[in-house]
DNA sequence: AGAAAACTTGTATGAGCATTCAAGTTTTGC
DNA sequence: GCAAAACTTGAATGCTCATACAAGTTTTCT
């Protein structure tokens, strides 16, 4: 029913995904945020309760992306290998691997083991990808190899966003490309 | 001729690393590392001049941890093959995979592209990692896929760095024997 | 020993920040 | 059309923190 009250939620965590990307995580100030909605800081207040809400709901936000590319790749997807490869790219999605998101993950999730939050929401998106990957991974590799290629794949990926972060170029097309490549030679 | 210069640089920076484990990089102030270090605030602008300085101090203690542990493994290896698993293995050393290191590392790199001394450190870093494994990559698979193969091991090493700061686990051997792993599925 | 240099620290300073609040403006429901 | 609810904000508040400094202590050198 609160129309404006989604609204401004999106407007604010856009906005203070911009900010963080700008300033850096450790740094950013409200003032930051406000500036990049052109609201004030009191306003994010009034929605929010606290910077570190804001935050949360900023982490969510990206989570919803993912969850997103990931659904609507696994639907266009209709054999486990095709699966998993859409699994890995849903990662790499044209919505997701954008430079200010992909700065913004690798900063949330360093910063994950200092807030109980954000640890959350980082354990949850943890499990949540790597059943994902184990469901598909039994019907295509040795049982004995399920769980280290997995952890292999997760590595893989996050440290795809670690330096598309540090370099700020996030080709999507380019990564997707790329995560095909090592699947194949990781899987068959 | 300063020996105790040195020998507080060690303390401090040490202390440094466990502060910011503790508390996070985005958290941590000048008093929580004096704590650690059994030493005062004011002690340690003595030293390093401000705290910006005495993190790079600290993340040049880390890169050298790195450096040394590469040169003792390549040392001790005589082929192509075994320098790439040299090198990749110096990433997981006894010394250097440990839980406040892995995650000092992770909370550096992210925070990177916002302070111009880390950067700087970061990209020198980067280049050493890619020209070596480079070097050796170019005697083991075709040309064109040397480039791929090193972004992808880098990739997977920063990941496992990620992860292993996030879930306070960091089992040298294990990584160590989990690279290998990886490097046979990569590489041959 | 004694002067100088190196080191250490408690305290003061002042900037920067998240959050609160009171006073307004806009929107909604009827 | 108007009261109430929802929203917005500038300014005030109170706190935390890095850094500077002056006053001491320890070490070094001769």
């Amino acid at each position: 029913m609160s129309r404006i009250r989604d609204i401004r939620n999106e407007e604010l965590t856009a906005a203070a995904i911009r900010a963080v990307h700008r300033h850096g995580y450790a740094q950013v100030t409200m003032n930051d945020i406000a500036l990049e909605a052109k609201a004030s800081a009191a306003s994010i207040n009034y929605y929010f309760g606290s910077k570190e809400k804001l935050m949360e709901a900023t982490m969510r936000r990206l989570l919803g992306l993912l969850r997103s590319a990931t659904v609507d790749r696994l639907a266009a997807a209709d054999t486990p290998r095709a699966r998993l490869a859409a699994l890995v790219e849903a990662n790499f999605d044209d919505r997701l691997f954008v430079p200010a998101q992909c700065s913004l993950w690798v900063q949330f999730w360093s910063n994950a083991p200092y807030s109980a939050p954000l640890a959350r929401l980082q354990r949850i998106n943890r499990g949540r990808v790597q059943s994902h990957l184990q469901a598909e991974l039994r019907q295509l590799v040795a049982g004995s190899e399920v769980s280290s290629v997995t952890a292999t794949l997760q590595a893989y990926m996050d440290g795809v966003w670690l330096e598309a972060a540090q370099s700020g170029a996030c080709d999507a097309q380019a990564a997707r490309r790329e995560a095909a490549l090592v699947l194949r030679r990781l899987v068959m």
